[in-house]
DNA sequence: TCTTGGTTTGACCAACTGGTCAAATCAACG
DNA sequence: CGTTGATTTGACCAGTTGGTCAAACCAAGA
């Protein structure tokens, strides 16, 4: 029987993983230390192993929490709904993610270039399981004429390159691009390419 | 007077690059040591540090050569050529290096990943200068009708997050997709999207 | 108030880190 | 061959790292 968790836990569980979140998604896991963790958080770090037993187990939490997060977007594409809009639905829940959890797309992204050591298993499993199945979907809606032809592995990575960019690269697109607000431009230039890329042409 | 290197210098030199770029590419600049890179290279540590005078000596040379490298494809965006040609030429030159230097991307990519602390400069120096003057060309094409409207800014950016996903995220590609080669489908896919997204519409 | 169990910390440790240095080794030229 | 300068290395160092532990502290219910 484990005990309902005290207003102290909580507060500290939540703090340390988001101090740990802001640390590991700039410097990946082994470039990310304890201490920077611990001072993050605003604990001395044997407070933090008193939460967490190990580095490890607050990142694995973290990843762990981030995976439920990041395949939501997509089970939300509906066989039911009107294509092109499902589809520009999903993009746009994409790219809000980069905006409002830029720290969560760079820490998968970090996880990934390191080959994904903590995650592998997810990704040919629930992922590639949750893609094959969506990826039908998509391929129904090409055999019926209902967007153009296309390769739907290729178009969901398309959708993930392009949204994750915004999060991931964003210090050279604010470097690229100076001052201004790269979202507003990115929303309304991914809106005209998927539906330029998805839109049936009439046959000749 | 600088003297001529040696055979032996040129050849531990090359070593230690390559070596830098396997371990950096996988584990940034903080979570790499100098003992995994002197593994790789096949020397000890302290005749690393005679070739190079410190860790930060070998990121910095290879994120120098890197960026040589990694402006070049943009540049040879021709004005004067068919616009839809040069930009497809852009994307497969692109395509092309993530196949072929995947370990540059993974580097790059981790330097931005982490704020591009060593290259900030070059960010909003160069290569903002070098995208303008390119957003310039793609924006006279544009007026002329000779592509389908679009943002020039947000167009470069779609080529290269669509190039070096392929390359960034190879482990959740490969997962995805299982055995097959991701390459091949990759770049025929690339080609449709940015034809569909650039050929210009008749009027109504 | 006292007790009890959750919470916090200073001191500590062994392993690892980037880097140094003097001495040993090697290559090549005269 | 001997010499000279380039190359290589074992031993070492101070600072950092993830993690431990006993002792101290604190909150809250009896």
């Amino acid at each position: 029987m484990s005990k309902a968790p005290t207003r102290i836990q909580q507060r500290n569980r939540t703090a340390i993983l988001d101090a740990g979140l802001k640390v590991f998604s700039q410097y990946g896991f082994r470039g990310s230390t304890l201490d920077q963790i611990a001072e993050a958080a605003g604990l001395s770090k044997p407070n933090l192993l008193y939460y967490y037993p190990s580095k490890d187990a607050i990142y694995t939490a973290l990843l762990e929490r981030l995976l439920e997060t990041w395949l939501e977007p997509l089970q939300q594409l509906d066989e039911d709904g009107d294509p092109i809009s499902e589809i520009l639905g999903y993009v746009h829940r994409k790219l809000d993610m980069s905006r409002d959890y830029p720290r969560e797309s760079r820490l998968f992204a970090n996880e990934i270039l390191q080959g994904a050591p903590h995650i592998a298993g997810h990704l040919s499993g629930e992922l590639r399981q949750l893609v094959d199945q969506k990826a039908h979907v998509l391929r129904r809606w090409e055999q019926a004429g209902r967007i153009a032809p296309i390769d739907p592995h290729h178009l969901i990575f398309s959708i993930w390159s392009l949204t994750q960019h915004y999060a991931d690269f964003d210090v050279q697109v604010r470097a690229v691009l100076g001052d201004s607000d790269p979202m507003a431009g990115a929303s309304a230039h991914l809106d005209m390419l998927f539906r330029r890329m998805l839109t049936p042409q009439a046959e000749p």
